[in-house]
DNA sequence: CCCTCCAGATACTGATTGGTATCCACATAC
DNA sequence: GTATGTGGATACCAATCAGTATCTGGAGGG
């Protein structure tokens, strides 16, 4: 196939690898208790391409949040933000969007990657100001693209604000569901979605079976 | 002074001691972070104290889960929610008795070890599992003691269901607030659930200077 | 076509860790 | 007061890991 790569192109190709497998790794073993040979293995490389790439396991797990930011879900949450949809039509793609990322099977890692990486952050203050650094333009930019419709109690409180509770609830959602899908039904979250902006609960958006008890014999 | 001790009393002391200092080296390190001779030598004690009161370090783990839920405020929560108070004060104390569990300076760690819990058990099934079946008879509760106002759209939700919302919102609130509670103010939690029920934001119940951004000269 | 140089492989180190083996002090039993 | 059993201290071990030093194959320049 496409081989006979420059040597530049070749580095950056397994930097990228390394960063997905990062990922991967981390999702599975968390930050802490992921080794750079385990990380290397799982790219296909080794341990001296994980140090001539980044300069400590410090500086991997810096970039592999910062890559996170490129990820194509996470740019489809920020675009439909910005997109200025009518409430109604925003929350219900928002929610199916949501809904599609943590479902998906091997999206586990979504969520908990997302929740790792919060839990490191709350306990290493350089990543947390990282982490801090990448949330500010999201939240900025929901000032200019409030979710509130217009005439909602939602409305009256500052956009930001709203940003910080759709972000809580998008944090714990994925984290419950992560635990047990089942009991705690990831529809859940466009739900919340509908009560805080004020729109009814409309039947279909209701999860159907779903009464907290595990009585499925498959 | 009133030492003479029995034998029994001893250790049981010596136990609580280790599960109290493992609550904290635990928040602060993280659970995979955190070694065995730490936790031991925080509460005072060695290694040889560990392995005599706990088979390994996945039991001690498996045991602060354990002992957390007989914490004070933990007990609070649950009693409040049973309490059966009409929707705007249950609203009011439960924020409050929140806020004060999340700003409370050293109770940081609750907020850590909360999200290190969560993190931990969706990365080991036996932990999942552990923390399941702490979390089902608070949610079987919410069933006697529906969260939402009688004639509210909340209230249409099956109370296990709200619960679960309130859960999540707990979670995301607490980690975001404890990552920076000036740009995400844990205020917000009263607020969003304000909002849930379907009552009115009351002007006391907003953040006052909550901008997003931090030019706080202090 | 050969020489150079570097990305990545290989090999190694010191420090840390969970777990074990052994030992000792003292509370309890007689 | 002496014997005894046990909770916890001390000492140790093998495994793991971040980081380093060294080496090598092959791309890129001539």
């Amino acid at each position: 196939m496409a081989q006979r790569l420059t040597r530049e192109q070749q580095r950056q190709q397994n930097r990228l690898k390394l960063l997905q497998a990062a990922e991967r790794v981390f999702a599975e073993r968390g930050i802490q208790g992921a080794s750079l040979d385990e990380v290397a293995a799982a790219a296909g490389l080794t341990k001296g391409a994980v140090y001539s790439n980044f300069a400590s396991k410090e500086e991997l797990i810096q970039q592999v949040f910062w890559y996170r930011q490129g990820t194509p879900d996470a740019a489809e949450f920020t675009k439909l933000q910005a997109s200025g949809l009518p409430a109604e039509q925003l929350v219900q793609r928002y929610a199916q969007l949501w809904a599609r990322s943590v479902r998906g099977g091997e999206r586990d890692d979504f969520a908990r990657l997302a929740v790792e990486f919060v839990s490191y952050a709350m306990r290493h203050p350089d990543a947390r100001d990282k982490l801090l650094d990448f949330l500010s333009p999201q939240q900025e930019q929901a000032e200019d693209h409030p979710f509130a419709p217009a005439g909602s109690e939602l409305s009256k409180l500052p956009a930001q604000q709203v940003n910080t509770i759709l972000m809580a609830l998008d944090l714990g959602m994925s984290a419950l569901s992560n635990l047990d899908s089942e009991r705690y039904p990831p529809e859940l979250y466009g739900v919340a979605l509908r009560l805080l902006a004020g729109l009814g609960l409309d039947e279909e958006s209701l999860p159907s079976d779903a009464t907290g008890s595990r009585n499925d014999p498959a």
